[in-house]
DNA sequence: TTTGTTATTGAAAATAGATTTCATTTAGCG
DNA sequence: CGCTAAATGAAATCTATTTTCAATAACAAA
């Protein structure tokens, strides 16, 4: 995972502006908050809470797990982190996608939750390429974007 | 959520293939079990434990919650059906992403569970056509590839 | 600085999703 | 039919997430 800032540096760019967005809105800069902004802004990548927890206690040793979950909606509200995923396992089947040419992918409105389908994804070429260069023998993908719907914008 | 075969149609053959794979490794075809393989061959699309449960209950009737979950774990043990995620929430912050030039991706091996990162995914012109066509304001997308590692093939 | 107000915190309780246990049922065989 | 082991559903358990609540600490005003 790719680290914008080493620790030494401390707090970085992403983690200021942040700062400054939240206190802009009238939240308080606690030591959690600081903690867990930090170290969210200091990787791209997902990350469970409980990683993010693990983490972000390098920062600050008394921070709890229940803060993290709630600095996290906080984040979230604002715009500033999105759940990549909900905490729900989901199955589809291979065969069934298979059958269809090019199969299909999500389209989702972060605002009202409405999903659409697209077909085709063009990653065919992307994906084959990869195959070849890592050694992964490749057996399926799975997109999905994120946006706002018309309506919602 | 396109549907390949209508109700009244009875199973497909998608279901029936699975049935004569059962058969043949052994594994006893009740009720239950062609309720869920029925139901999971029916359509595309992610769907949760639970809608796979209210969807096979029109199927059969007295289908317990527990056995959707055990014949999910079986056929995905068989490669017929796959987990697109686990039950755990994953947060990242869009501004982190962001600030990369072309972001990063994960490539992850089904059998061992190692994750390898890989750069730029080519998906911008698709992305900026599908915006186009849908008046979605895409905000971020992402993208997860299965398959086998070189050393668990 | 010190003080007062109130948002924020951590720990424990509550809830929800997934898995395991176990007594009962049933598929598939003779 | 009956037998037997595999499979089931209900309840118990486990794990992830959310809520509750008393204690703490940020920060505005003195």
């Amino acid at each position: 995972m790719k680290r914008f800032f080493s620790k030494k540096e401390g707090m970085s760019t992403l983690a200021k502006i942040w700062e400054d967005h939240l206190r802009a809105r009238g939240y308080r800069l606690t030591k959690a908050r600081r903690a867990v902004l930090e170290t969210m802004a200091s990787e791209t990548g997902h990350r469970t809470p409980e990683e993010i927890h693990r983490q972000a206690r390098w920062r600050y040793r008394k921070l709890g797990l229940v803060t993290v979950y709630r600095t996290l909606a906080l984040l979230e509200r604002l715009n500033l982190v999105q759940r990549v995923h909900q905490g729900k396992m989901r199955c589809h089947s291979f065969a069934a996608v298979r059958l269809e040419k090019g199969h299909h992918h999500q389209l989702i409105c972060r605002t009202c939750g409405h999903v659409e389908e697209f077909p085709d994804c063009a990653l065919d070429r992307t994906l084959r390429k990869l195959q070849a260069r890592t050694g992964f023998a490749i057996e399926s993908h799975h997109l999905e974007v994120v946006g706002q719907c018309p309506k919602c914008q």
